[in-house]
DNA sequence: TGCAACAGTGGACGCGGTCGACCGCACCCT
DNA sequence: AGGGTGCGGTCGACCGCGTCCACTGTTGCA
């Protein structure tokens, strides 16, 4: 993980359909070895995979809520979480630390659409409460932050 | 935006880095029309870009934190916003109902950078106070959604 | 000094992306 | 009903890219 690979990890966030070749030039290397580097990335698992980014919004998921769930007293944690991935609006799940156990980010068409699955949220075993809420706009997600320049 | 479309919105989804003779197997069309396709979609602004999807903690990255930015009375929310966007850490950033104004995911490398970044939030001009929430662990992210079958 | 391991290079081959020309269909207007 | 138009798709050809393999140069170690 030198500083090539760090440049090739920023181009390839940039752009996931960057060329090989491209690439090469990018950094002054050839083809091939470029090649080398990116599995070598891969399966060292800092590159998971490749991702069209697509806009919620053109596919009728226009309504973004963040959704803070609070657990009843011995409620079993790997088996709420279990259930929340049987929900497929829940894009992230995070597992944190304070009042809330969980924090959700979901997506709905519209505002039925979120109520639905508030209400699906709060049948879940060993869910007490839910507390939601609505993002009114988002200013950016998914930005590229900076590599540290350290290992 | 009819079945093909969000065959290949899927597919890119799931592998950016698809080749349009695998997508035009997929979908049983020719590799041009595909293309076509792709294009249309890339243009209406469906698909925005595509990503290398990058583990953060093979990057220095191993804390995720969600803030929650309380304003002053009279603040400007374009200006706060606008300074916020220059903090580089910030992944995400949303413009929230509730007491809250906005809500932040971000990233640092450990405590201690959690907790500068926290600092100079605090120290924007119209930033009353943050609420920091730690994520313990993240269950997953960036989860493929389903695509809604209407639009 | 000699050997081994590793990273990179260069060339050759096959496949994929791209472009232009053509086809068929649906729609519309008269 | 007929002709025109535009759109979406196919086909074929050319160029460039990805991939594989053999070779090279360097570093580290015995």
């Amino acid at each position: 993980m030198d500083a090539v690979d760090r440049t090739l990890v920023e181009a390839l966030r940039a752009n996931g359909r960057a060329t090989y070749a491209e690439l090469a030039r990018l950094v002054g290397l050839s083809g091939p070895s470029v090649t080398d580097r990116i599995n070598r990335l891969e399966q060292a698992g800092v590159i998971t995979g490749y991702r069209a980014a697509v806009d919620p919004s053109t596919l009728g998921l226009g309504v973004t809520a963040l959704i803070g769930v609070l657990l009843s007293d011995a409620a079993d944690l790997d088996d709420v979480a279990r259930r929340l991935k049987d929900v497929p609006e829940i894009e992230d799940c995070w597992f944190v630390a304070g009042e809330e156990s969980f924090v959700l980010k979901v997506r709905a068409g519209d505002p039925v659409g979120l109520e639905k699955i508030i209400g699906r949220l709060g049948r879940i075993r060993g869910v007490a409460r839910t507390r939601t809420t609505i993002a009114l706009s988002t200013k950016w997600e998914a930005r590229q932050i900076p590599i540290p320049a350290e290992d």
